[in-house]
DNA sequence: AATGAATGAGCATTCATTCAT
DNA sequence: CATGAATGAATGCTCATTCAT
């Protein structure tokens, strides 16, 4: 990227300045998003919380539509380096140490998992953006990894989309009164437990065993 | 309510007439509410929709969000016919055709379900209303369900609460893409496999069994 | 357009409504539009200069902008009632007769011509709707009326096309510190007297000559 | 200005380069304001015209509206060199030769025109600027010059004031299209026969006459 | 002198609610 | 009861101007 002459210092601080500046803005934005939805919260708001005038924001974001898309590139992003190396997933131990990973993830960027998650019932630009690109990408692995372990004769012969969609359910779904601000956030113990309960819960249902009796 | 000589048919027609014309807007509004979000509908096109003048919604109801609020009493009063007889359930069936009526009562309701579910994201009231009157209700059906068949050396011994949460996010799971409009409408050939296998998974996993060998 | 029982007085009483209101609305923005241009006025002073609230203006127009172009169709339906007899024309007499009507149309609707000329000049719809449907049929009558005339030989052999356009600015230009609020506004004898001095120099040319005859 | 040792050649420098930057950004202006109207151009845009940053702007000119008076300026002063020698118009050559060097002025700086004519409608220091010490003083130059020939015998009597103000209405009219941008730059021999015709319509008006002598 | 990010007052437009008919 | 025109506060966004670098 920067080679012999061509490395420009101004030019990259411009850079790292920008980008510092759609962080701020993000992160006030996402965090009255997930309090107040997002026709609920104003540009005034955004701009006061991000602690900057309201003109500011439209120097990094042309809308305020494109701050909302910007929180869901991002939270997209962050998912997609969960699940590089699904083949190495074997045991159950990886499992959970997978689960646990995604639950972290939820929890660091509350407030963006919070505000995708509302938006992207209704607006259709958000659920391609994030779940065409991202959770299906992540179910897709998803189904793949079920069906060599099935090949392998390790799972039970279920179908393994509808398998994964609930499996995605199992996972989601204890973290939302979390997401909702209904619970306060989990400890690491609190998590790690949680985490092998509902692997465990999984693993026990959908793993074929030697017939009783061998 | 109406007894004796109290009983007037001309005030009994008014209530069928008001509450017709309720559920009438109430209808409409889900429909949009459904679609474009509870800040994306105009009371404009409730009015339209609903075939009436702007005004007379103020008749039935004192505010938009009381319509939304409506909505939401409505969907957890229909909620609340589901789990009466929680001890009766015993086999595998019973569970089956219980899943199976949360389906249809879901899809029956698509409009209904799909604004309560967008809306009890942010909105505390909406919340308040439906979570914690009705799917917290259901929750400690399940709680104590899980922890009398825990007892009674059916279930493995598991956490009654994590576990009843995990259960409802796998129920719920498998019917988002249809709630959020991205996959069809199941036929009821489809909704029986859905229940099945989940029900399977759920069992298989949770269930106790003889130790192998005997 | 009433017959029979078809007839319905409620709406006839409806569409006067409104259209009074229209051109309630486009007067009182004409003017304001005339004093300080379409930028520089607000739709918070056309409503107040209308006596009505900011929101009602977007009941009857449906946007500001909409209100430009209501002036001027409006102002050119006015101006499409001038020249339907250009072949009545036969003396200065009459040549007078028509160019004191055009003033008296310019000075009684005086800033409903100034907001369109002001607009004409950069807008290019206004100008499509004004200057090619407008003024380019009138231009188009007078250029026909020319022509006749030369073939009768009452006129000299002049270019028709470019005789019309010189004419026009003959006729507009006296009027133009009237309209731009520099003169006051002629009395019906000045009027007069403007159309005679511009017809003579028009017919006779500036150049004195010897009587004919001697 | 500069004698005798307060000659300082670099002071001089420095003067012709802010006159060259406020010659870039004037022109610059004038193109957006003559496309897109005084208040449709932005501060950013004539920035980027002018190949500069917006805060440079404000070196030279203290505020947009300085920018377009300064145009104002610019403009009137190129009138006033036209009309230093009305006495030494006698012949028709003479007149055409005038009209035709007004042409060539209004062409030569055509969005400078567009801009001065556009928003002297409305502007009413850009009026003062522009019509009052510039226009008029053509004017007042044209009724002297007329108000002579008619003594010398070689106008017929009419009224100067009038008169002037229909003659430069006849010269500016037909150019009216070229400064809208509706037609096309006239070349030198169409310029030349507008002139022509328009000089001597003004000259022999419109009616056809016996030739002399007959 | 040149830059361009920051500013915030100001704008056109929307929409839930009211109320006279 | 039903109507739909009127209301005006509130919104997302723009842009001339300033000023630290």
């Amino acid at each position: 990227m920067i080679k012999g002459r061509t490395f420009r210092p101004l030019e990259a601080r411009r850079e790292r300045r920008i980008a510092r500046r759609k962080t701020q803005i993000m992160n006030a934005a996402a965090i009255l998003f997930s309090e107040k939805g997002y026709d609920g919260t104003t540009t005034k708001e955004i701009a006061a919380t991000a602690d900057m005038a309201e003109g500011t924001l439209y120097n990094y974001f042309s809308s305020k539509r494109d701050i909302l898309l910007g929180i869901a590139t991002e939270m997209n992003e962050a998912l997609g380096g969960l699940l590089g190396n699904v083949e190495e997933l074997k045991g159950r131990e990886d499992i959970i140490d997978l689960v646990q990973r995604s639950f972290d993830l939820l929890v660091e960027r509350l407030t963006f998992t919070r505000t995708v998650l509302m938006r992207v019932w209704i607006d259709d630009e958000v659920l391609r953006e994030v779940v065409i690109e991202g959770v299906q990408r992540v179910s897709q692995q998803l189904q793949q990894f079920i069906a060599e372990l099935i090949t392998a004769g390790i799972f039970r012969p279920v179908d393994p989309a509808l398998t994964a969609r609930i499996i995605m359910g199992m996972f989601v779904t204890p973290m939302l009164p979390v997401l909702r601000g209904m619970d306060t956030l989990p400890t690491l113990e609190e998590r790690q437990a949680i985490a092998e309960a509902t692997v465990d819960l999984l693993l026990e249902g959908i793993r074929a065993r030697p017939a009783p009796g061998v």
